[in-house]
DNA sequence: GCAGACTGGTGATGGAGATCACACATCGCT
DNA sequence: AGCGATGTGTGATCTCCATCACCAGTCTGC
C-alpha cells in the first residue's frame, strides 16, 4: 500500500516535483486551498508549545527544524528540504508545535489551514496515506537522531555521523565526496549537541588527520571510509 | 476529527478499556484478525532492524521500547502499557523496526499481520485515524525525549524528570506521591542516559536532601515542588 | 575608509560523570 | 546450608568537553 502510493505518484506526476511526490489530482486539490508566501532567511514559521494553526509545506528553500531547552540552548532536529511538509503530526493529533521552524534561507512555503487539511484528507485517502508516512519518516528519523546523539558520545564520533550522513544525502550528485557547508561551527554544535568551540577544535583534528579538505565553504571527504571508522571506535 | 473518534470510542465503549480505545465494531474486527499470546519476562517481541511483520498489541503487563548504539550501550525510549501499539511506524511506513520492544513482566500481546492491518485500515477509517493518531503521539513524545536528555544535562535534573514523570501517570491513583519502582538503577541509567553508579548516586544524594524516600520497591516523594525545582536550575 | 556584527581559531581551566575496583546485600537454586 | 547470579553502595581516578577569554578574519552598511 505504501510503496503502491508513492511509486504510483512518481509514475504520474514525474514533472511536478516541485509539490511533494502526491498524484497530480490531490496536488492540484491541495493547491487550491493552500497559501503559498516567501519567506526571508530567519522567518519563525511556528514555534514550539504553540497551538497547531496547520501545515507548512517546503516548495523551494530549507527550513530548520529545532526544539530548544530550559536554559535557552538549542538542538537541530533536521533540516528540511523542499518538497517536505512540516507540523503534520501536530495538526493530526491536535497536539501542540513539537519543534520551531525557521527559514534557513529565502524560501517559497505553502500553508494549509489546519480543517483544509482534515478536510482533504477524508476527502483525498492518498493523501491520508501520504500524512500518515511522512509522520512515520519523521518518527524514524528522530529515533535515529536520538540513537546517534545519546549513545555516541564523543563529539567526533557525533561530527562524523553527521558528515557522513550529508554524504549520503550527494549519492545522486556528480561529485559524490563534497559537501555544501551551510552550517555555522554554532549550528553545527547545535546539530551534533555540542559547543561551537568543540566544533571547530574537531574540524582543526580532522583536517589534521586528513580526512577533511575545505576550500570555501565546500567540504571535501577524500576518504570516506576513514571517516567511517570514527564511528564505531 | 482526531477529538471526535475519541470521545466517539470512549462513550461508545467504556467496558472494553482492555483492548485500546477503539469503537467496538473496529475493535471486533481487529480482534478477529488478532493473535493473542502470553509472554514472559525478558521475551524480545521485535529487534531494532528487523522488517516489520505487523504490530504488536499490549493488553496486558508492559513493554520496554529500547534503541541501542553501536558499541552495545542501551537506551530506553519508553515504557509502554497495556492498551497501546507497537511497531505502527515501521509497519506503516514499510520501514524496518526503529526500536526494539521487549517484555518486561509477563504480558498479554495481541499481535497482527503487516497486511491485516493495512487490509483492516482501508476497511475501517477510525482504525487508520487511530493508527495516525498514535503514530503522531509517539512522535512528540520521542521529541519531549530528545529534548530531556539533550539539553538538561545535568544527570540529577534528567532523573528529577523521570521522577516527575512518573508522578504525573500515577495521578489517578490514590497515593499520589507514591511510585512503584519497577526497574533496576541500571535500566533507570539506561533511561536518563547515564550510567548505573551515577543513579546510584543520585539517589543517595535525593535521599539525603529529603527529596525521596523508599521503602522497599516503592519510592515516596514528599515534596514534588523541591524535586521540580531542580528541573530548571 | 571605518565601525560593528558575525564567524572562526585556540589556550587555560574546571567540573561532571564514566570507568574501574571493590564490598555487601539479596535472591533463587540444587 | 552453600553457591552463583543479580542488584546495590561508594571510593579513586581520569577523560572529555563546556566554559571563559581573547584575537583575527570577513562581511555588512554607512
Amino acid at each position: 500500500m505504501a510503496t503502491y502510493a508513492v511509486s504510483d505518484a512518481q509514475k504520474l506526476a514525474p514533472a511536478d516535483k516541485t509539490f511533494c511526490d502526491l498524484p497530480p489530482a490531490v496536488a492540484d486539490a491541495v493547491e487550491q486551498s493552500a497559501l503559498t508566501t516567501t519567506y526571508p532567511t530567519g522567518a519563525v514559521l511556528f514555534a514550539e508549545g504553540q497551538a497547531p494553526r496547520g501545515v507548512f509545506i517546503v516548495r523551494r528553500g530549507r527550513v530548520k527544524l529545532s526544539i530548544c531547552g530550559s536554559d535557552g540552548r538549542t538542538l537541530i532536529l533536521r533540516l528540511v528540504e523542499a518538497g517536505c511538509p512540516l507540523g503534520v503530526a501536530a495538526v493530526v493529533s491536535g497536539r501542540q508545535y513539537e519543534a520551531t521552524a525557521e527559514t534557513q534561507e529565502p524560501s517559497e512555503i505553502s500553508f494549509l489551514r489546519h480543517s483544509d487539511l482534515l478536510r482533504l484528507m477524508r476527502l483525498h485517502g492518498e493523501l491520508a496515506l501520504w500524512v500518515t508516512q511522512h509522520i512515520s519518516k519523521d518518527y524514524a528519523s528522530t529515533c535515529r537522531e536520538i540513537r546517534d546523539l545519546i549513545l555516541s558520545d564523543s563529539a567526533s564520533e557525533k561530527l562524523a555521523r553527521l558528515l557522513v550522513g550529508w554524504l549520503d544525502q550527494n549519492t545522486k550528485s556528480k561529485n559524490p565526496c563534497q559537501v555544501k557547508l551551510a552550517l555555522t561551527h554554532e549550528e553545527i554544535g547545535q546539530m551534533i549537541g555540542s559547543s561551537r568551540e568543540t566544533v571547530s577544535r574537531l574540524f582543526a583534528g580532522f583536517k589534521k588527520q586528513r580526512l577533511i579538505q575545505q576550500s570555501g565553504s565546500t567540504l571535501v571527504i577524500p576518504n570516506r571510509v576513514a571517516l567511517e571508522s570514527l564511528i564505531t571506535a
